[in-house]
DNA sequence: GTTGAAAATGGAAAAAAATGGATTATTTTG
DNA sequence: CAAAATAATCCATTTTTTTCCATTTTCAAC
């Protein structure tokens, strides 16, 4: 069985609060008991790891980090990851709270219609209109990718030099 | 549970205070039971660590500053963090106030609104303003490190020369 | 040294916001 | 078409935030 899988629309009450469906509810029991963690991604959206999950993207990018450090670099990193993140638990009823925030990072209204979309590790919440674009920037991406393959299958190989 | 995360608004009160919500109260007991250093960051915001953690920072800084010593480089070291840095203790009702060099120094205007950042391992106090500035420059810096990814997965793989 | 003014501090009350639950509406399924 | 399940709205309660006030402390002048 497929885990954070599929995707989902509804609404954001007027509070920033959002029910997750019943099979996302189960995932997320299965992963970490409700304990989870709010991430703004650069892309506008908002992801909710399991903080397991987390904790392990967190470490491999402190690595990163510390190989290129100057103080600058180092307390910025820390700001982003710091500020764009947050613990969490989900409701007895299902639901989580967006900060206010993070609502205003991911342009998500309280009361919008927003989409909850499954990316296997976890999920991501995004406003139904950057969710469009966005999908359309990957399917572009992937045509693109496609032709240039097309195009590399027909010139024969050779050493590069 | 990730500690010191996340992000507030809050408004500095009339004599330079800022009430600290409870989560970062309850951070900062379990990291030192509220004994704090407040420090002035070359970006324009005042950080405030547990008191351990501000010295870990400081012990490593004037290391390094001993293996390049000359005496202007550890004189001036020496100043600016003697100068721009301050102990204190968050109140009962879980209040620390700014001194007042030290909010001319991050634009913290008495009456007026300001961002509380978690940075994973302190927090820091920003000027609304300066903080969404600040916050765009690693967004861009960001969005334009994701282009480049972007562009490299197109590009046929070949042997770097 | 004493008195007065100003500032800082601590606390409490009022206002606002967030939370949890329950009811109502809607959709899905048999 | 009916029943069940799901989703959305509403409301009461609790918590948090903000404002205000009283007390203490500090500094300065007499």
């Amino acid at each position: 069985m497929l885990t954070f899988c599929g995707q989902d629309r509804c609404l954001m009450d007027g509070n920033g609060r959002i029910k997750l469906g019943q099979h996302w509810l189960d995932d997320f029991a299965a992963a970490c008991d409700g304990e989870i963690v709010l991430h703004c991604l650069p892309e506008g959206a908002v992801a909710l790891y399991p903080e397991a999950v987390y904790g392990e993207m967190r470490r491999r990018e402190l690595e990163e980090v510390e190989r290129a450090a100057s103080s600058f670099v180092a307390r910025r990193s820390m700001r982003r990851f710091g500020a764009l993140a947050a613990s969490e638990r989900i409701t007895r009823q299902g639901r989580i709270t967006i900060p206010p925030a993070f609502r205003e990072y991911a342009a998500l209204e309280p009361g919008s219609e927003v989409c909850i979309i499954g990316v296997e590790i976890g999920v991501e919440i995004w406003n139904a209109e950057r969710y469009r674009t966005e999908m359309m920037t990957i399917q572009s991406h992937l045509l693109r990718k496609g032709e240039e393959e097309m195009t590399a299958d027909l010139t024969p190989e050779r050493e590069e030099r």
